[in-house]
DNA sequence: ACAGGATCCTGGGGGC
DNA sequence: TGCCCCCAGGATCCTG
C-alpha cells in the first residue's frame, strides 16, 4: 500500500507527535513471524530512548533515537504505523505497542505482514542494511543523467524501472502506472529505447506526480491511513490507476489493463502509444 | 548476468 | 448464504 506520498505523509503526522517523546516501554502484541525478524531484547532497549527525529527515505521509515541508534520501519503493502490515545481498543493485526511519555501510544499495524520494524544499534548498521537492500536515491534528488543512463543500460520495460528500488526509490505500482500517464509513456516501453527529451519527461512526471500526491496526503485504497489514523484523498485523482474500462482524463478512451511483470499495469492505450516491440503480441487482458 | 515468475500473507469482492 | 478463485499499495528468492 504505502508508496513515498503514503510514507511521507505519516512521516509528517507523526513527527509533532513523536519528536522530543520517549519510550516508556514496548512489546509485541502478536507471535506471527513479520517480514524481518523482531528481536524480543530490543522490548529491553527501547524503553528510556527518545525519538530525536524522524525520516523518510524511499518507502522506510526511520525514527532517530539516542545515540546513533534508530528503529527502520518498512509498510509492506498494508502496513499502519499510528499514534493513538491507548484506550482504543486493539485492533487486529497489532503486531508492536510503544508507550510514550505523553501518555500515548505509537501501534504498528499489519494485516499480510509484508511489513517489519528493526532496531540498528549504530549508524553504520543502518546504512549497511539501506545498502543490502539496493536503496537508490530519493526521485527529487535524482540525477537526470544518472536516471537517463540507467535506462540505457537495461533491457527491462519503463514501468520496471520505475519500480526498481535501486534505480530511484519510493515508487510502486500506483506512482508509476500515474506518472507513465502524464508522461504519455506506455509502460512496456522498453527503458533503452527512451529519447533524451522521453526519459526527462518520465523523470519530471514522476516527481510532479509523487508532489501532487502528497499535498493530497497519499492514496487510501483500503488499508493506509496516515499517522494520526486520517485517510488520504489522491485516490480521487487517480487518471489510470484502478480505473480499467473507465474514459481516459484526456481523451476518453477506456482506459486498459495488462499484467507486467507480475502486476497490473493501467494506461491509457491512445495517450501512451503501444510501443512496435509490443505491438505484435495481443497480451492484454480483455 | 539479468529479467521475470513464484513466494510470503490476509481479506475483500465477484461469480456461481 | 456460502464457497472458490482472483486480486491487492512490496520485496526477495529462484529459475531459465
Amino acid at each position: 500500500m504505502p508508496e513515498l506520498p503514503e510514507v511521507e505523509t505519516i512521516v509528517r503526522d507523526l513527527r509533532p507527535l513523536l519528536v522530543g517523546r520517549k519510550f516508556v516501554s514496548v512489546r509485541r502484541t502478536s507471535s506471527v513471524a513479520l517480514r524481518k525478524p523482531w528481536d524480543a531484547a530490543w522490548e529491553q532497549i527501547l524503553p528510556g530512548q527518545t525519538v530525536r527525529a524522524i525520516d523518510r527515505r524511499g518507502k522506510w521509515i526511520v525514527l532517530f533515537l539516542d545515540g546513533e541508534s534508530a528503529l527502520v520501519v518498512h509498510l509492506g503493502m498494508t502496513g499502519q504505523f499510528v499514534v493513538v490515545d491507548p484506550i482504543t481498543l486493539p485492533e487486529s493485526h497489532l503486531h508492536l505497542v510503544f508507550d510514550l511519555d505523553d501518555g500515548k501510544q505509537l501501534r504498528f499495524r499489519d494485516t499480510r505482514r509484508f511489513g517489519s520494524a528493526t532496531y540498528y544499534a549504530t549508524e553504520a548498521d543502518r546504512a549497511l542494511a539501506f545498502e543490502e537492500t539496493g536503496l537508490g536515491p530519493e526521485p527529487f534528488d535524482l540525477d537526470p543523467a544518472a536516471w537517463k543512463r540507467s535506462l540505457e543500460a537495461t533491457k527491462r520495460s519503463i514501468k520496471a524501472v520505475l519500480m526498481d528500488q535501486s534505480v530511484v526509490a519510493g515508487v510502486g505500482n500506483i506512482y508509476a502506472d500515474e506518472a507513465l500517464f502524464r508522461a504519455g509513456m506506455h509502460p512496456a516501453r522498453i527503458a533503452s529505447t527512451l529519447t533524451g527529451a522521453e526519459a526527462d519527461r518520465v523523470l519530471e512526471s514522476v516527481q510532479a506526480v509523487l508532489m501532487r500526491a502528497i499535498d493530497a496526503r497519499g492514496s487510501s485504497i483500503r488499508d493506509y491511513v496516515g499517522g494520526s489514523g486520517l485517510r488520504g484523498g489522491f485516490q480521487e485523482e487517480f487518471s489510470v490507476y484502478g480505473r480499467k474500462g473507465e474514459p481516459c482524463p484526456k481523451c476518453q478512451t477506456p482506459i486498459e489493463s495488462r499484467r507486467q511483470n507480475g502486476r497490473a499495469s493501467h494506461y491509457c492505450p491512445v495517450c501512451q502509444p503501444a510501443p512496435p516491440e509490443s505491438q505484435a503480441e495481443t497480451a492484454e487482458d480483455e
